[in-house]
DNA sequence: GATTTTTGGTTGACGTGTCAACTATTGTCG
DNA sequence: CGACAATAGTTGACACGTCAACCAAAAATC
């Protein structure tokens, strides 16, 4: 009784029940060290990852804009959330909003000259946190994460 | 004039600036997609991801119990969420609370019965999900992607 | 041409992450 | 012992992801 009782302890002590779910956690922790890296990247300028990802897709648009749900499925993210998170860049000044004439059902989207100063001053910065996040791997490494991510993603 | 605006546009649409940039992307797409298959296996039982891993830790836990903090540092996340989380899982019947005698500022939380026998049933239904999400990676793969996680965290 | 369907977008509600501020209890130190 | 600091936890406020429900403007259908 005794010795099951402990086999049970170690059971439940047991880190990982397979080299997948360790996987799966070792994915999650360094998601979240990457996320928080950025996020101390955008804090100082009031802005958060999403709101940049957003900026630069509308920047990649250009003067012809973008209409919201084209920004949403640049996005990763799905959808609902693409119209409050446009709210905040708009009362930030940082994007415009014009209904379409063509098609009124459509709203596109702008980045205001103010967002493009921004994004210029940031750019240096993004690329020298990426840079740094992983600076302890070799470019064939990367590489060959790059591959092992596309495989992950294949098992849809 | 018109060579110079194509570049700018090029530059613009190039998708990646460096291949450390590229990298972070794909880690965020693959992120993403792991979190959705994750979010479908917990959702027909009325589970978060967090919450399901807050009773894991609990079941990892014991009858001994642990208290709220000690929770929080387990999980990836960060404290204040903790609370409300935990709230969650009392309201459902998941978790039961208790003030220790010793410490008053210390709430120990435990699992229920109930929770015991949703976890044992959601078991196999994550392992064999996480089988599935990295069934294209040999297990060589794996472990390569894991020291690769692991230099990505080293690079605080 | 009027009805129905589809499409583009928005809103409400809820779970969660995060920061700052707060309460209550315990520890520390003069 | 009494003031002060540290610890455990909570709450409020806000950003965001997600689902379901919704409105209005096209498009499709009969």
């Amino acid at each position: 009784m005794g010795a099951s009782r402990i086999l049970g302890e170690i059971k439940q002590t047991k880190p990982f029940a397979s080299l997948e779910q360790e996987v799966a956690v070792a994915f999650l922790k360094t998601e979240d060290h990457l996320r928080r890296m950025k996020a101390g990247l955008f804090e100082p300028h009031d802005l958060t990852e999403q709101q940049y990802n957003v900026l630069r897709i509308l920047r990649g648009a250009g003067k012809d804009g973008l209409c919201t749900l084209a920004v949403a499925d640049r996005l990763i993210e799905h959808t609902p959330g693409i119209t409050r998170l446009i709210d905040r860049l708009e009362t930030k000044g940082l994007v415009r909003r014009e209904r379409a004439e063509t098609d009124r059902r459509q709203v596109y989207c702008f980045v205001t000259k103010a967002a493009l100063e921004l994004l210029n001053k940031l750019d240096p910065e993004v690329e020298k946190s990426a840079k740094r996040a992983f600076s302890q791997l070799k470019k064939a490494e990367m590489k060959s994460l790059l591959e092992h991510l596309e495989k992950i993603r294949d098992a849809h």
